[in-house]
DNA sequence: GTCTATATAAAGATAGAC
DNA sequence: GTCTATCTTTATATAGAC
């Protein structure tokens, strides 16, 4: 049972967007009523209302904050051998991607969800993460170590092996996390037609 | 405006498939209702429970029906070479997608909107058409021209590159279907090291 | 900041006429 | 088979008390 008053407003805030993510991710934005959000937080539904202005708004903030997160988190040595860069481009993406899945689910599922204008925001930040990508096979396919046969695809057939691996990964499973990055980077090497 | 008396029954039934398909895929099952579903079908919402019990059950019939027909529309020759096989899977199952872009998208997006047993019985359908790719995959390595470090992991990854080509393929765009098959069919053959 | 209470709109589903 | 009309529930969001 929830309280009945009393300001806890320090986190309060951090604990709408972690049920938030967690009930958007398990049911969909459409099917989570801000109801079940608050409960799930232990206010009453009103409440919320003191930290979104629209439960449209707690989407966008959930997606952008992902978002610009991934691109703050992903530092890339562009003076590096391109291989070295892409397996670790494959790891990182792949450990961020499994300590945040209901993040990565959100950010590639409830993008049908936005408004239009929110919708070219996090495009354009997806974009930049995808180009990241493109830099890496672009100097491998320069200093001949990759050979593919268009990068352009290549890059986003690269991104959706790796967000797969949200799909089926469970804590505590047959392979740990080390192993994980290990397979895909094997995969991902010889997609991109390095020895 | 839609009609207001008349039947017209051997069409609205696969109208009403083909509509629901296309809005719960662009806005997501919670997200539509019936009355809009029976307004693109030209009818009045109560007209839909002529055919369908309930919104669930319309779910659900669209994907076991999407999850039956790839199964049925893949023939595999166990007795040929293990790497046409992968071709042949990876070209079928392109081509597939990008036929069917709306049923694949439902069928991997909807799936948390089933009731448990539904779930059950599409998840059921989903693992039978990856055990048809493990059983290349198999048969590759048996035979020597493949060499992955984990098959398991290895078939969801390629369906998941492969399935990502609803992602970004727009009808009319830079590459043909036949253009399409080939890069994924290089990058899948890199991936399971085949050379 | 959070509560209770509520305004307002929209949802899924059904009943009965044609 | 389809319509109109409606029952019932639930949704988002707001107002005002504490």
């Amino acid at each position: 049972m929830a309280r009945t008053q009393g300001s806890r407003a320090e986190i309060t805030g951090p604990l709408i967007r972690d049920e938030a993510r967690r009930l958007f991710a398990r049911q969909g934005y459409a099917a989570v009523s801000m109801r079940q959000i608050a409960a799930a937080v232990g206010v009453q539904a009103g409440a919320l209302y003191a930290y979104t202005p629209d439960k449209q708004a707690l989407l966008f903030d959930l997606l952008e904050t992902h978002m610009q997160d991934l691109l703050a988190a992903w530092q890339d040595d562009a003076t590096a051998d391109p291989l070295a860069r892409l397996e670790a481009f494959v790891r990182f993406h792949i450990a961020f991607s499994l300590d945040r899945p209901d993040g990565v689910f959100l950010s590639y599922m409830e993008l049908r969800n936005l408004t239009p204008a929110n919708y070219q925001r996090i495009a354009a930040l997806r974009g930049r993460y995808e180009a990241a990508l493109d830099r890496i096979l672009h100097d491998g396919i320069v200093a001949g170590v990759m050979h593919v046969p268009d990068r352009k695809l290549a890059t986003m057939a690269l991104i959706a092996m790796l967000t797969g691996v949200t799909n089926w990964y469970r804590e505590g499973g047959r392979l740990d996390r080390q192993r994980i990055g290990d397979i895909y980077w094997d995969l991902a090497r010889g997609a991109v037609g390095a020895d």
